[in-house]
DNA sequence: GTGAAAGCGCTAACAT
DNA sequence: ATGTTAGCGCTTTCAC
């Protein structure tokens, strides 16, 4: 083991002293600015290598006004969309030096409020955040008012604010025609109640690709489950009983589509002889089970490029009117999906 | 609006000056120490609010010699393990006003190297890491010399830090036990390889557990998938594809738990009539499937009560020899464990 | 090219 | 109880 003591407090000073140059000398060569000579620049490097110096964050910040500190605000990690998109935006803030704050707000209106100050009081260089209250004043002032560069993702809240937002109104219409195609004219779909969020939108393709098909929507094919952690096995077992029964299931991914492939299951249906079965998010099981499920995919690589260069151009200082870049979702055609059954 | 306009870059200063008293009044109101007349007071809350002064983080940090974040890393935190391991770790420190440096190694040996040398210069408080190179000898250095209090995560490293562990032993050993119990007698394991991770001690319960029931261990039935990445329905299928197949399936979970639900699916056969299950961990969907698949899963907010409390106790100052904390697996009985099928 | 010195915003020790 | 001041470690302007 080389330096197993602690690296007491040293500083820049240390550095110095030990190259026998001046402060400020030992300051241009860490910076890498012009004006130094080789011999001190080779003697300092030599001191720093020697002590293990790295520059202290919090000096260099409150003197440059920077951070090199990004805040995300997500309402939860543990929702693996998020989480991948995270990694994806760390990934490429990373090679500009800048590290992540992540704070996860659990759709808590007061605690994203707390969360979003806290970041501007600590000096953020930017944010990128989806609070899960878009409709509250308090939430929506807050964001509002934020003095530091910030893109919002995911959320289409009222402010002028840079934003990437995931678009599933084409998405699902494309998908409706394309299921009518296939001869299916009863298809249901399942949806999580997701309190303080505009949940109109989300019927909206449905309709379109419903009125495109000629076809007439049966509002009990809609269906809006009471709570966002309820079950859906029962209300999709319901849906499965009906003597019209729908030939197709449109459903929300993870937890919702494993409660409908288990439904399905258990009332021995087959996939997709007698109902077919789309996801709207593309989670990892989806590709491997037996058949794939079909999914309609938000390219996250792709989330996390855009959100990235709308903030990293924030930071280098770019002015200009909001910016908003919308992010389509792709249809994964996989085996989940068949021709309608023939009446029986 | 309340106040669009930027606050800019107003200090304690401006606070002192609002309120009429000096700067070192001001300051002494907003640390609430004592020594500070009720008018005094006063007058500066008035004066905060007005400006909606908040103090600067990196000047407080540089001065007290504190950054109040704690530095956290992990391998990945698209892993469910890892996600809820962390909303947990923010929930217990947020309310001793500590904020999270989250950082994603992806296994990657040089990167951990980095982060922690970067956590380090930024002057975080504490560390909570969960390196995936626990065997590589420059990590471990790197670990060994951190100057922060710092608690591992789940890995059983060489070093003189306190840990919380996670312990499979004891679990498996029961488990294997309370198959046999059941009439078992061809239990399989399939499990993930793990590179620069000690993948001996997963097999360690197993072999306990056969002993106990006087059993015979039939190496063929222990199964390391090949990459990490790598699909377990094959794996799986040419298991159950076997005359002597295995009459009951041990295996990790979410993925692989995932593939081996498909491959059971794929040849008709039953859970738990044909095949019995227990998966490794708890995913989310392993309640909720048709039967409930039965785990072994780690409670993991005792984890993080665990290892907040290690790390706040050390943040506090405590000194004394490295503290390890176990936490034993419990076993979570469900539909998916049978008596053995008679044979046929 | 290099050194000296100011000052970022804050806390705490020291005067009063 | 309150004001004044030093100094945390750093970058950068200004002389030389």
């Amino acid at each position: 083991m080389p330096r197993a003591s602690k690296p007491k407090n040293l500083s820049i000073r240390d550095v110095a002293e030990l190259a026998g140059v001046s402060l400020g000398s030992a300051s241009r060569v860490i910076n890498k600015v012009a004006n130094v000579s080789e011999g001190t620049r080779e003697k300092v490097e030599r001191a720093i290598k020697q002590l293990g110096y790295r520059p202290n964050h919090a000096a260099q910040s409150l003197r440059l006004r920077s951070s090199r500190t990004v805040g995300c605000l997500l309402t939860d990690v543990a929702n693996p969309l998020y989480a991948k998109l995270y990694r994806g935006l760390e990934e490429r803030l990373r090679p500009h030096g800048y590290m992540m704050l992540l704070a996860n707000s659990l759709n808590q209106a007061e605690r994203e409020i707390e969360i979003l100050s806290t970041f501007v009081s600590r000096g953020m260089d930017g944010l990128l955040i989806a609070p899960g209250n878009e409709r509250d004043r308090e939430v929506l002032a807050a964001v509002r008012s934020l003095p530091v560069p910030t893109v919002i993702l995911d959320r289409d809240m009222d402010s002028p604010t840079d934003s990437v937002l995931f678009e599933h109104v084409p998405g699902v219409k494309n998908l409706v025609q394309y299921l009518a195609g296939l001869g299916h004219k009863r298809i249901a779909m399942v949806l999580s109640q997701s309190p303080n969020r505009p949940i109109r939108r989300r019927t909206e393709g449905y309709r379109m690709g419903y009125k495109l098909a000629k076809l007439e929507v049966n509002e009990e094919f809609i269906v809006h489950l009471p709570s966002a952690t309820s079950s859906a096995f029962e209300a999709v077992s319901t849906l499965l009983r009906r003597t019209d029964r729908p030939t197709a299931l449109l459903v929300m991914g993870t937890t919702i589509l494993n409660d409908t492939l288990n439904a399905i299951g258990a009332q021995r249906l087959r996939i997709p002889d007698d109902v077919s079965v789309v996801s709207f998010g593309d989670p990892d099981f989806a590709a491997g089970h037996v058949p794939a499920i079909s999914s309609l995919r938000i390219d996250l690589e792709k989330a996390a490029d855009e959100a990235t260069a709308l903030l990293l151009a924030r930071m280098r200082g770019e002015e200009g009117p909001p910016k908003s870049v919308t992010l389509v979702s792709d249809f994964i055609p996989r085996g989940s999906c068949g021709p309608a059954p023939k009446k029986t």
